[in-house]
DNA sequence: ATTGTTTGGTTGTCTATACAAGTTGCTATA
DNA sequence: TATAGCAACTTGTATAGACAACCAAACAAT
């Protein structure tokens, strides 16, 4: 039995071959897709190496096996999505939109008590309040206000920061790294500024964002409370469904929560 | 040679075994994980089958394997616990609070052609359509309209579904085991018949949930779309801010996306 | 000491076979 | 005519064995 491991392994080879078909077109939208003997018959190698290049073609969307009956090509590709918080600036250029902000108020601040209290600081401790539009394509979308730390902050404080992204600033001019973030998401409805911020009705649904973002040693970064437009921004997120419950590290978790 | 194929398989029950262990440190981070030809003594299965269970591993970035040294711990399970989806029921327990639902509606339905595409669903399958409305110590907090894969659905169609999670009866009762979801959230103002089922005014900002969750082998099992009292229920996420670019598979991330 | 080589471990690929589980349609029977 | 059951297909799971590719460390030769 003389088998050859080549360069490029069969199964990978016969996933760009047929990941081109469908491509092209060769099988129709929601059609029957070969059968794993039928495949084996045509390349010629066997079964395993069939289903190690179908499900590639599986595990990017463009198939789906339903047993007894067969495999079938997919209407369309899902998205599939990593939770890395990524800046607004990012995210625009990703999608081909250009990012661009103004600043409405910056200056530092003694923080109110709530603001202290959820930034967990201490008595001398003071904030930059930063309050920023931000737009894609000219069109106002975000509505921004944020409190930083003021020592962390301060590198960066005269910086251009309407045509850049803050936490890449960060990143680049100092060596304070983020740890992680937690955003609560709710709902309200344009008020007076937000309308005349954004641009839109009194009364227009809102998305509002409610960000704390530390470093890497657990000190708050950032709080902000951000206002979105819906209909032109929505949140995705993607998560672990209900497996069993092995509470290992009895992390508390809170996809919801109430006030 | 018999092999019998179990209701959950083999390669399945040593997956949950090695991730039980996983969580609870067993190995430590960056360590060592055992070999292939340890795993296949210590389960005396074979190779294919201890394979698979660890590929599901990687693919949920517990471990990573290296050709010619070995298969390694992961250092951080970026969040895999916190944002595990829950039930509502599960959710309310844990804030003390007792859930119940009513079911406005169920039936199984053609689905219409949008629910079709979004659930990428073949011709013949059928889904269940129901409505419920979710209370919190008998207040009504949210309404669920989801549409569920009928095959799927079925061994559970006649349960109790006002006061039982779905998500557990489907893992007590069926061999389905959930996948992944992913969720977009928007904000919406109250018409008519949510003002009604919620008891609200007219007009209060509302989240709205689309949730679509896989089966682990892809395959659609819900599709819902859930409206929330944001005054009551707000969600939480957590994330992992900005570090670097490396687009582990070059798959488009939509942390937001544009309408 | 440095450079090859071997050796034994690891993961990666591939084959061949077998049976389980689910779907569909045909057929014999009541 | 209806239906129960069989047969032939599909995908899903599992085994056993073989060899390739790669790595690290021990060993041998220069």
């Amino acid at each position: 039995m003389n088998v050859q491991a080549p360069l490029i392994p069969k199964y990978y080879q016969i996933y760009e071959e047929l990941l081109a078909m469908i491509r092209r077109g060769d099988f129709g939208e929601g059609d029957r897709f070969p059968s794993d003997t039928e495949l084996v018959k045509t390349f010629t190698v066997s079964r395993g190496t069939i289903r190690e290049a179908v499900k590639l073609l599986i595990q990017q969307g463009y198939l789906v096996r339903e047993q007894g009956k067969g495999t079938f090509v997919t209407y369309q590709k899902i998205t599939q999505d990593s939770d890395k918080l990524i800046g607004f600036t990012e995210l625009m250029a990703q999608n081909g939109i250009k990012a661009s902000a103004k600043i409405i108020e910056q200056k530092v601040v003694e923080p109110a008590p709530n603001i202290r209290q959820v930034m967990n600081l201490s008595e001398g401790q003071k904030v930059v309040r930063i309050v920023r539009v931000r737009y894609g394509d000219k069109e106002p979308l975000i509505i921004e206000r944020s409190f930083f730390l003021l020592s962390l902050f301060e590198p960066i404080m005269n910086m251009d920061l309407e045509n850049n992204s803050i936490f890449e600033l960060i990143y680049k001019h100092t060596t304070t790294r983020l740890g992680f973030a937690v955003q609560r998401i709710e709902a309200i409805v344009a008020g007076q500024s937000e309308s005349k911020l954004l641009k839109i009705d009194l009364g227009t649904p809102l998305l509002l964002m409610k960000r704390f973002i530390q470093t890497n040693n657990g000190t708050y970064f950032q709080y902000s409370e951000d206002v979105y437009r819906s209909d032109r921004i929505t949140f995705t997120t993607k998560t672990v469904p209900y497996e069993e419950h092995h509470d290992s590290l009895g992390l508390p978790l809170d996809l919801m929560k109430n006030d």
